[in-house]
DNA sequence: ATAACATATGAATACATGTTCATGTGTATA
DNA sequence: TATACACATGAACATGTATTCATATGTTAT
């Protein structure tokens, strides 16, 4: 066996077919672990109450350490994952720091994790 | 203080207008505290491969676990958080147990998911 | 230049979570 | 009733991650 891991399943086979079918019609791996990266970046409670935030207004990092009451240091750590994520872009006025969103697919992924949870 | 946690930001407050602001239209912290959940079932490997499938075909756990090349145990793992999310509904057929979606919302967010990774 | 302030970041810690392993439950069949 | 099969589940383990703490960076004002 070439792959050790080939058979990690010992079930006999029901539906060969369908799982034949469904295999050929996924997105890619690195897709896919593409969105599930995506999605655990929107799976933090302090995360998603920052992008909540930041559909209302650009705010500095204060203002969200404020407005969330926790410390500068951690929403300054999630706004970096929200920025890799491409999520949030910023700008720079002095001292202070602004942050934004950056994506017109947030709204809409968040509308709709909300339409869910409210059913 | 009444509240231990209260000021957890030593910042100089720069934006209380906009921090009043947003506070008042924030969603309620128990809602937001589900998306946050919600999103955390999407935001895993297993799972979206397992959601990704469902769009396809209803599956048995043995098909899916033969599908991703995993056992079936973690498989029926991942599909009782999927079901405690209610993403997948489920029904048996004498010994066999097939799953499908049992959301409306979970496609279009997932659609819009991959939408951004391939922007 | 120095002090003050806003922000960023590396390391450490504490907690959450996915998979495995062993075993239990439910159903069909011999 | 006994066996086999599909699935579920609790505990253990390993890994991932959010926050804290200490400190560094960058900018402004004195």
């Amino acid at each position: 066996m070439k792959n050790k891991d080939a058979f990690k399943c010992n079930c006999t086979t029901i539906h060969q077919d369908i799982i034949d079918s469904v295999r050929s019609n996924m997105p890619s791996g690195e897709d896919l672990y593409a969105v599930a990266e995506l999605f655990k970046v929107f799976g933090d409670n302090t995360r998603i109450k920052i992008i909540c935030a930041l559909f209302q207004s650009e705010m500095c990092v204060c203002d969200i350490a404020k407005l969330l009451n926790m410390t500068q240091s951690a929403i300054s750590h999630q706004l970096r994952v929200l920025k890799k994520a491409r999520l949030v872009k910023n700008r720079r006025d002095g001292k202070v720091v602004y942050y934004s969103l950056d994506d017109e697919h947030v709204k809409y992924i968040f509308d709709q994790g909300l339409a869910h949870v409210n059913e």
